[in-house]
DNA sequence: ATAGTGGGTTTCATTTTGGAACTTGTCAAG
DNA sequence: CTTGACAAGTTCCAAAATGAAACCCACTAT
C-alpha cells in the first residue's frame, strides 16, 4: 500500500496517518504547536533536510492543516502557521510526548515539563469520555462499524 | 537526522516516534488494540510486505511494546500482545482515529463508532488536566525545561 | 561591490520499500 | 507416500524515498 491508497482506506486511523504519518511531519508540527513559523527556523531545529522540510510543509498545507500567511513584502516572505484543522491537532502531540515522559525518559526525567495555564499546577494529559467525563482504558471501548459502512469495515473489525 | 539519532534527542516526543513514529507501525498497533495478535492476520489486515512487517514487529518487540507469546508448540507458533508499555498508547491511538473522524471522514461520516462501556453512549475522546480534569487546549499549557535539563532544552524551546 | 538572509530547487549517491518467490516444520487428505 | 496447506518468516531485485551538498533568486545592509 502507498501513501495515496492509505488516505482512501474506511478507517479514520489511516487517513489521519496519510496526513501526518510520518516522523518528520510530527516534528513539524510539534514546533508549530511551540511557536515556530518559519522555514529556516524548522531547519535549524529538526535538522531534517531543505529538501524534505519543503515537500512535507507543502503537503500540510495542501492537506490544510498549515495557512502560508506573509509576514513581509519586498521581498514577499510567509510564514506557516496552524489552521483550526492544525490545531486540533493537539491531543495528538500531547498524547505522543506524555508517552516519551513516561516510558522513554532517562533518569533525568522528562526534557520538558507541561504547567496547566488554568490551575496552575504541573499537569499530564489525561483521556477523559466526552459524555461522561470518566477515563477511558483500551478495555473500556466498544468498536461498532458506523451506520453508513457495512460489510466493508465489519470485515475489518473481525480480521 | 537518521532513526538511531532521533531516539537521543532530549525530546519526548523524538524519543516516541523513534519507537512509533511510522505509518505502519502505527496501523500495527490499532489491529493490535483492536485484539488482532498473528503475523498473517496483520499481512491481510494492513497490506504491508511480509518483509516490513517482520521489521516492524520485531522492533516493537524490541522496544518492549509488544511481547512474542507461544500459542501452540510443534510447530512453535507465537502470537504478538500490548505489554503494559504497549497499552500505554491507547491515548496516542485513540487521538489520532478521533482527528480523523472530525477532519478526514467523507459525508458517510465515522468509518468506526465508539462507545464508552462504562456509560453506554457514543463517546469521542477528550483531554483533561490531571490536576484539575478541566479540558486542556492548545493555549492552555505552559512548557519549561525539565529541572535536570538545562540549556539544552531552553535551546530547544526558544528556537 | 560584497556579503548575508529567507526560502527554496537541483543533482546524485545511499537507504528504504514494494513485489514476488523461496524456506522450514508440521499436519491432513487422497 | 505424495501432494497441498498453513504459519511465520527470509531472500532477491527493481523502484521509490531520503540525505548531503551545491546552486539560485530577490532583496537588504555595510
Amino acid at each position: 500500500m502507498r501513501w495515496e491508497e492509505l488516505g482512501e482506506q474506511p478507517c479514520s486511523m489511516s487517513r489521519t496517518l496519510a496526513v501526518v504519518g510520518d516522523r518528520w511531519t510530527l516534528l513539524i508540527l510539534r514546533d508549530c504547536f511551540l511557536g515556530v513559523r518559519r522555514f529556516d527556523a524548522f531547519e535549524r531545529r529538526i535538522g531534517l533536510t531543505r529538501h524534505l522540510l519543503a515537500d512535507r510543509l507543502k503537503k500540510l498545507v495542501e492537506h490544510g492543516v498549515l495557512v502560508k500567511v506573509p509576514y513581509q513584502q519586498r521581498p514577499l516572505r510567509e510564514e506557516y502557521r496552524l489552521t483550526e484543522k492544525g490545531l486540533a491537532l493537539h491531543p495528538v502531540i500531547l498524547s505522543l510526548v506524555s508517552w516519551g515522559d513516561a516510558w522513554m525518559a532517562d533518569e533525568r526525567g522528562a526534557p520538558i515539563e507541561h504547567y496547566h495555564k488554568g490551575c496552575g499546577q504541573r499537569m499530564k494529559p489525561v483521556m477523559v469520555c466526552s459524555e461522561c467525563a470518566e477515563p477511558v482504558g483500551p478495555r473500556d471501548i466498544d468498536v461498532r462499524p458506523g451506520a453508513a459502512f457495512g460489510e466493508e469495515v465489519e470485515k475489518l473489525l473481525a480480521g
